[in-house]
RNA sequence: GGUCCGAUAGCUCAGUCGGUAGAGCAAAUGGCUUUUAACCAUUGGGUCCCUGGUUCGAGUCCAGGUCGGAUCACCA
């Protein structure tokens, strides 16, 4: 029973879809539609196979025969003149050509409105990705029966379904393929097929569905709308000018694929094998973060969505799994930003018998081909107007990276008269100072400058301070010092004179602050600090430091890898530790997990594992900046009733 | 959570100083047998996000709320 002749309440009566004057005129035309072919919503339409396969539109397009064809005939208006009429002797030619290769019969929605003219029309069908245009005439276009699946043999009964047809509806035709006199490919329609109905209208053919918020909530609309868009001058002129396609919807989800699909590609070929772990855990560890929990009835035990597989994917290199990798979701219940999604997609692989080096290496290789599939070949992706070049991660360790990245005016003070030997690093008042600067970002780059003594300015910005040198200005120490408040800074952390222990966590809040967001191109961070890498082993010449790495790509944690600590004692040491900083209120140190112990103890080969973050490897490949953008259905709040909200309001 | 910005026809958006609610697309009706952002003519379409307040009068001003976006903080 469609909405055209049901009895019982109906969607729009529910409040399900809104009613307005097009959506009644659409269920005025389902029901003239019914009466002309029966059932509104057949089961079925076979395509045809000239192809060689299901003849979908993007088949057809892609198809050599047919793709030559309308490529010769592009060559042909190309040199011709404006306002020239293309040679009919070779339109007809290539026109028999076309029909030779036999009916079609193509199925899809109406991507635009019917464009009717008296006795024929045109109109584009849509197969999701790709469109086809569509002749009917009046005089020899028949319909078919939904009922009977034969012709029906009322007069005109295919220009009647035509003219019933909305922006959006399902159709299936049969006919022949030829050329109009413009030169484009469509379908000389013999049988139409009346498939499904378009219940509401379309969002506008230009412009689509502009805002964010509906784009997200209604993504199957925001696919349908971004599809069947048409670009407006402005935009092909704005591609051209930038040399940067912009991605439709679909695309954006497509290379997403690819990129997925091409990570697998390589891990299968490399000899890894896919496993699946569980995603209702017990314990919610194996990463620093807080769960979504949840109860099972039939067990009366607490479990939580997991927050990383690797505690299990290490259980199964004891196992014996030399090569094991896990591709899915991930689960956190923090805050959503643009970076962050509750649910949001990991790759992680474990590799027996190598270490944090080998692991960058074939991280970086395998990361390069997937982008090479997803991107269809290159390596360099405009991300932002800036480009990205995949195709070689630059490995520094973090005090490096603070070395290289930091505003020199601060390095100088912080190195002294000594000059750059990195011994502050070893100094936690310095660092100490050099922290709370960090975290004031405002005054970081800020220094005084003069000219011969006099024009005292204030300039912030390393590239303004920069500019202000080359004009002959320089920099006053002593001022600026002051300007810092360095002394004071140094005065609040000189009770700390001596105590190593803050110097691993200044110099990370040091390089969070301010390093990591001016790490653009792929960089491996090397050398973390072992305290805050619970599941890393150390580093065989320094055992404060972690053999453990990080990858950035535009300010961005894109993934973490280590080489594995498989030792039990170590390890049930580490995860004690991590309990002590659980007791002093960081909600966020990792939990304890006996089981994991107890497999450790069956002996775990030496081994490297990475956990590569999907989602924003995607948001660089397809130039978003959120990752709402490239997951299909991204959390929201829900949608309120207006009672709802209004209740809300009472209440407050 | 803080700050800033936004919400008007199915869609994309205007709306001046507080004074009758606007356009394009889409829709309806008519015309048009190779159009293509089809074209021409005519017509209909509004809970201006919600609740209150100020005012003779509120889309517009004020307060509170809802949802979203940007940004900061937190976390990955």
């Amino acid at each position: 029973m469609s909405i055209a002749n049901t009895q019982t309440e109906t969607i729009i009566d529910a409040g399900i879809i809104e009613e307005n004057d097009q959506v009644l005129a659409r269920v005025e035309h389902l029901k003239a539609l019914e009466n002309l072919v029966g059932n509104s919503y057949p089961n079925k339409y076979e395509r045809s196979r000239i192809t060689g396969e299901e003849d979908t539109i993007s088949n057809l397009l892609e198809y050599k025969p047919v793709a030559e064809i309308a490529e010769e005939f592009e060559r042909h208006k190309s040199g011709l003149n404006e306002g020239e009429k293309p040679d009919q002797e070779l339109k007809a030619r290539l026109n028999e050509k076309l029909k030779a290769l036999g009916n079609v019969r193509i199925s899809g929605r109406l991507a635009v409105p019917p464009r009717v003219m008296g006795k024929a029309a045109f109109v584009h069908l849509s197969d999701g990705a790709s469109r086809l245009q569509i002749y009917v005439r009046k005089q020899d276009a028949k319909a078919i029966s939904n009922d009977t699946g034969n012709i029906i043999e009322t007069e005109d009964a295919a220009w009647e379904l035509f003219k019933l047809l909305d922006h959006g509806d399902f159709l299936g035709a049969e006919g022949f393929l030829f050329l109009t006199n413009t030169g484009e490919l469509s379908v000389h329609v013999e049988t139409l097929q009346f498939l499904s109905k378009s219940l509401l209208p379309m969002p506008d053919k230009m412009h689509g569905i502009a805002d964010p918020e509906l784009q997200r909530r209604y993504r199957y609309a925001d696919l349908i709308a971004d599809s069947l868009k048409i670009k407006t001058q402005e935009e092909i002129e704005e591609e051209k000018r930038t040399g940067v396609k912009k991605l439709t919807t679909r695309e954006v989800f497509e290379r997403r694929a690819r990129l997925i699909s091409g990570m697998r590609r390589y891990l299968d070929d490399h000899g890894f094998i896919e496993v699946e772990t569980p995603m209702l855990t017990p314990k919610a560890t194996g990463a620093a973060a807080k769960p979504f929990a949840t109860h099972h009835n039939a067990l009366d035990i607490p479990l939580y969505a997991r927050i990383a597989p690797e505690l299990y994917l290490k259980r199964l290199t004891v196992g014996g799994f030399e090569k094991v990798y896990e591709l899915n979701r991930n689960f956190r219940n923090e805050g959503l930003s643009q970076k962050h999604n509750p649910e949001f997609t990991m790759l992680e692989f474990y590799c027996a018998y190598m270490d944090v080096n080998g692991m960058m290496d074939f991280a970086e290789a395998m990361i390069q081909e997937a982008v090479k599939k997803a991107t269809g070949g290159s390596l360099q992706v405009k991300y932002d107007g800036k480009e990205i070049d995949f195709s070689r991660f630059e490995r520094l360790s973090m005090k490096d990276a603070i070395v290289k990245y930091a505003p020199k005016s601060l390095l100088k003070f912080m190195s002294g008269s000594a000059g750059l030997d990195k011994s502050f690093f070893d100094d936690v008042v310095k660092m100490g100072a050099l922290r709370d600067l960090s975290s004031q970002e405002a005054s970081l780059d800020r220094v005084v400058m003069a000219k011969n003594g006099k024009e005292t300015i204030f300039v912030y910005g390393e590239d303004n301070i920069q500019e202000k040198l080359s004009e002959g200005y320089e920099v006053n120490e002593l001022a600026s010092q002051e300007l810092f408040n360095f002394d004071e800074k140094l005065e609040k952390y000189s009770s700390l004179e001596g105590k190593k222990e803050f110097l691993d966590k200044f110099t990370l809040e040091i390089f969070e602050n301010i390093i990591e967001e001016k790490l653009i191109q792929p960089t491996f961070i090397i050398d973390y600090p072992k305290s805050i890498s619970p599941l890393s082993k150390a580093s065989p010449e320094n055992p404060q430091i972690a053999e453990r790495f990080e990858l950035f790509i535009n300010g961005m944690e894109c993934a973490n890898g280590f080489s594995e600590l498989n030792d039990p004692q170590e390890q049930y040491e580490r995860f004690v530790d991590q309990m002590k900083e659980r007791e002093t209120g960081d909600e966020e140190a990792m939990v304890l997990d006996e089981d994991y112990i107890r497999a450790l103890a069956y002996g775990m080969p030496p081994a490297a594992g990475i956990g590569i973050g999907i989602d924003r490897l995607v948001m660089l490949l397809t130039n978003k900046h959120s990752i709402r953008d490239v997951i299909l259905f991204p959390h929201m709040r829900p949608e309120r009733k207006d009672e709802e909200a209004e209740k809300t309001n009472s209440e407050k």
